[in-house]
DNA sequence: ACGTGCTTGTGAAAGCGCGCACAAAGTGGG
DNA sequence: CCCACTTTGTGCGCGCTTTCACAAGCACGT
């Protein structure tokens, strides 16, 4: 069964510009440490690593922020990407899972940018619960639900082995999580309504494979050779 | 331009077929696994989460190996998938920075799938350095080069502060690598030529906000304001 | 041998994203 | 006040991606 992915239509803004907004927020947060007032499209396209009309295109589907002949204000700037990805509210969030990948979650400084707030570390292995992590109590997978409820959870984050992943992923669906980040190298099966995010650490290495190949084939014999690819 | 109409299997792999190929590997070496044969575009599409047009156009990229009628031979299939990501051969890899996101990637088993070898952890935290981590010694940021040479490392993996990615990636680069893993949430500035893929946790995160925001903003048919917070 | 039933492989069309290039709009100097 | 200069916002075309829909191809039962 293939359900659709949560892709209705956006009238807003563009899923690829929204994945960009936090990278250019990250980089007028430097920007605004550095005590800089404005900025030009020109100069925040290079340090986010984008084209400038890009840049522009992007920040035109908030609004007209921007002055011509100056550039845009940095602290303005801010705070409405800011508001546009929800960050000017708090959002809970619960990881599953505290291996090392959890627990490196767990201890990731503020999580990133302000916005997001550790409400619950859960594991299922008795050796883990109970211990201290990141100044919070590692506690038993069974009070999932609890601590959903209790703490108004509202993205999980899934940071166990592939095997638990769905089980784990079905319990927030069923206690009422709709954003999900799953970094088990498995495809989540969840209702439609359910965002789920994945980051996987061995499909980016096999990209960087799949490149680095390409140039070495390249390398050594310029010129396309298909000969002795077969493989009888 | 000489006219070249006849050619079906060309070195082009589109970007997007590139990225799923993981993807599409991983679901079939579960069904290998479990000692399934064959398996058909919709099985397999299902499994991987995708739509199956999409999965044929895709396979049908690395070349015919399907039969109609029938489907896909799962280990033929494994084994093109593999070779045309370069799995085929031993990819050396080096993490930098080994705080908890380091350890966790130290530890994660095999690296994903066969065809990665960790060759070297560094660090430049003296308290670190000499620790033995997944069976490796962690060693000084200064044996980088040493290592790069002696182990024939080609993917460098960043792990490390913000403040610290730049640096490191220049030494790899110097050092003669040209694929970079970075989860340093900064732009690397790299000369062309060099492969640099970023994961950033954070980012994940603030796009899942979005999208829960906006769900929000169109469920409860008001607006998501401060004032609207449940804190009760 | 031959039809029936699946499944692949692929044109074709629609959708999306990117970047050029330029008009519009604002600034500052004279 | 006017002009030269800077920078934003965007119309437009191009190329990549996705999806549909179907002809071609293969297996199997009769």
């Amino acid at each position: 069964m293939t359900s659709r992915p949560p892709r209705p239509r956006e009238r807003g803004i563009p899923e690829a510009t929204v994945a960009r907004l936090p990278v250019y927020l990250r980089a007028l947060q430097a920007l605004q440490d550095r005590g800089t007032l404005t900025v030009s499209s020109e100069h925040l396209a290079s340090i986010a690593g984008v084209n400038s009309a890009k840049l522009r295109k992007d920040l035109s589907h908030l609004g007209s922020y921007g002055t011509r002949g100056v550039g845009y204000e940095v602290e303005y700037l801010v705070y409405q990407i800011s508001r546009e990805l929800g960050l000017t509210q708090d959002w809970s969030v619960a990881i599953v899972g505290i291996g090392n990948l959890g627990r490196a979650l767990a201890n990731y400084g503020g999580f990133g940018t302000r916005g997001f707030r550790i409400a619950g570390l859960l594991d299922a292995d008795p050796a883990v619960v109970g211990k201290t992590v990141a100044s919070l109590d590692v506690r038993h997978i069974d009070n999932l639900e609890d601590v959903v409820r209790s703490k108004g959870v509202s993205i999980g984050v899934i940071a166990t082995p592939s095997t638990s992943a769905q089980g784990v992923a079905s319990r927030f669906v069923e206690a009422g999580v709709t954003s999900i980040l799953n970094f088990a190298p498995v495809v989540l099966n969840v209702p439609e309504g359910v965002d789920v995010r994945k980051v996987d650490l061995s499909i980016e290495l096999q990209i960087l494979a799949f490149h680095a190949q390409r140039r070495a084939d390249g390398d050594s014999g310029r010129g396309v050779d298909r000969a002795g690819l077969e493989l009888t």
